[in-house]
DNA sequence: TGTACATCAGTGAACGCGCGTTCACTGATGTAC
DNA sequence: TGTACATCAGTGAACGCGCGTTCACTGATGTAC
């Protein structure tokens, strides 16, 4: 078989794939998780409900799919953002603003890779790598921090891991450099870019998720002053300029 | 009816309610809070499934029980860790660590209340109290602050939300002290706490909720470090002693 | 202290529902010669 | 350019499952006189 043009029945797969996972993102919507049902979008699409095991081997396997798609979603929609801002703290705050408005424009997709993990569901490997991209432009932002002495502990635990791992140590290096391939990063400054990545993460996590989740609705603030704030406090703790 | 002593039905009338609840619990913790199932419990007590219909109105009614019930224990929990701590800088480290000590050792219950919200089911009012009652302790440990400009806004903005809300100016103050009645405490000085409080929860959440859902296990960092970073970058932000 | 009555726990049968998944099959579509 | 064949989308019937909830009822337990 020819690599390279897929040929009108590939082609045609796709798009059905597509439409069975548009779907199960509506039901998502509406439902939450356990309202993705095959037999219903299989109705929806005006096929018989085993028709769908062309497409997916299972529930399951459509779930992967749609997660795997959320977790790279995630990636590009703050990896495209902010890149353009200059002083690192700028761009920290564009970072987190670009997640929080992937966020609440598609809550379900939040929850479901960072909401109640499904029971008895495993993650496909995969998602760890997506997971990092996500965390890259972070990391780039915290090239040159310069971590508070209560950060310090955290930074040194990382650096350690950044040794212990090669891998780890490469892809520190790669979003510090921006991409471009010298290596030649210690492993302080990346313990130090890992800490505030995380750490911005964390923060961006805990203002958004519970803004999801509804926690703010009864309080007497605005959520995106809360996560600027959050963000700025953090580029002075690490010293961004 | 005489009100006091409860007599030998109602006791055991509880007694079952609370065997209920804990085998949901049970249940909740092995598969999700889809496995919560008013036929399997009441097969596991031995009674048939209408039976239940005695002490719950049906299972949103149960779940609602459990819900609150997590809220309550929060709040019980956080409340009664480190009032004895004497810098309030010790006392901020000690509420986190006891959240994130029950967050852990009840996971479950964690994600019940703070995991994705249900479908279709709407909390009983009583939730915005007891979750109120968790912030509490945060509100009196930030009773002094001096928040950073970067924290100014937020804290104007609940300094508003206090001059809004009598209700919430009056809660503000017994907060600061200390459950006493001298409810003196002017707005600003609110507003100030209560962004420390709020923010204080929003990193706590952070760290504690991506640790609960496994987003930590192949990171190179100890959560706990995170954590305690994180409660000094804030007290350090927020001038406490 | 004894008795009549109200209260309440619990049962069994039944309703109605949607779900994931397997299997043997039919018919259309693309492909190799 | 035409034909034989393999591939693949899709069907219909069926299996087996557990669930929440309602209803009319029985029998025990507590309570008021």
């Amino acid at each position: 078989m020819t690599v390279g043009t897929p040929g009108p029945r590939a082609r045609y797969r796709e798009r059905t794939r597509a439409e069975i996972k548009e779907i199960a993102l509506r039901q998502l919507a509406e439902g939450g998780i356990g309202s993705v049902a095959l037999t219903r979008i299989a109705k929806e699409l005006g096929l018989s409900g085993p028709a769908l095991y062309r497409y997916f081997a299972g529930r399951d396997d459509l779930l992967s799919a749609l997660i795997l798609d959320a977790y790279a979603d995630v990636a590009r929609t703050v990896g495209e953002s902010g890149a353009a801002e200059e002083p690192a703290r700028a761009r920290l705050r564009a970072l987190a603003r670009a997640y929080r408005g992937w966020a609440l424009g598609e809550p379900h997709r939040h929850l479901l890779i960072y909401g109640s993990p499904l029971p008895g569901y495993t993650a496909p490997p995969e998602t760890l790598r997506l997971a990092r991209d996500a965390l890259a432009p972070f990391v780039g932002v915290f090239a040159d921090a310069r971590p508070a002495p209560a950060a310090a502990a955290v930074a040194g635990q990382l650096a350690d891991w950044a040794r212990r791992d090669a891998a780890v140590a490469q892809w520190a290096a790669e979003c510090l450099a921006g991409g471009a391939g010298g290596a030649s990063a210690d492993a302080e400054r990346a313990g130090r870019a890992l800490a505030g990545a995380v750490t911005a993460w964390t923060r961006l996590y805990g203002v958004v998720g519970l803004e999801v989740i509804g926690q703010f609705t009864t309080m007497g603030h605005d959520p995106l002053s809360l996560l600027d704030a959050e963000m700025d406090l953090l580029a002075d703790a690490y010293g961004l300029p």
